[in-house]
DNA sequence: TGAAATTATGAATAAATCTTCATATCTTCA
DNA sequence: TGAAGATATGAAGATTTATTCATAATTTCA
């Protein structure tokens, strides 16, 4: 599927046939996005970050988040819709906690990525 | 630092603690959530995925990802502005390349994710 | 130099999203 | 049961962001 715009077809056509060969679908690039979605917010990535160092009830991340009670479970919800922390009442509190352990990964990665280019 | 809103304080104290001890200031936060951000729409990560290939020129890349030149363009801006892809110029083309090797196992991350979800 | 190829950019519109305010729901306990 | 604590939710407003259209800028080559 040569075409005529590009100077570079032999040095390109590798990876273009490589890219076309296993290209995800868009429904799956789009799970994918989403996933990073969740993360791509500093509200939602605080509360993801204090759950990491354990479960916690709203009051208390709303203070470790220093945000507002609705803003907190306003993002919550948006958190457990995506099944990245699930929730579990005790008594008058919910508690809260990481749902999905992959994220705890892929957060780390995020904190290294910083850690590495605050360095520079 | 006991609050009177939590009856399950003696719990939550110890997440709560560490939590606060390495809480990251709000500026990391932000920095870390940017990364995410780029990563968080389709059209940006179907990009970042074929870049992940092989180095790309401008036109291969509209033609992997099914998009518009003009949108494509604009998106490889932002991802130059924030140092995930890197662009050099040959000719009349200009050859995309990933510009951060964090990004790539952040990325790959993600696709675990998803084949992980996808066979539950 | 001028035309064609390739990429970049500015403006505008539309859509998504975050925050806030007010209020509702649910639980415990007196 | 009723009040207070704790969390959830709906609606509104404001900001961000993605896409598209038109056009500019850069490079090559005849």
């Amino acid at each position: 599927m040569a075409n005529i715009y590009c100077d570079h077809e032999k040095e390109h056509a590798l990876a273009v046939q490589r890219a076309k060969e296993d290209i995800l679908m868009h429904e799956d690039v789009e799970k994918i996005s989403r996933i990073f979605h969740m993360l791509a917010d500093p509200s939602r990535l605080k509360i993801v970050l204090a759950l990491m160092k354990g479960e916690m009830c709203v009051y208390h991340l709303t203070e470790v988040c220093d945000g507002t009670q609705s803003g907190v479970s306003h993002q919550l919800r948006i958190l457990r819709d995506n099944k990245i922390v699930k929730a579990k009442r005790l008594g008058k509190n919910v508690e809260y906690s990481i749902a999905d352990e992959h994220i705890r990964e892929i957060v780390e990665m995020g904190k290294a990525h910083l850690l590495c280019n605050t360095a520079e």
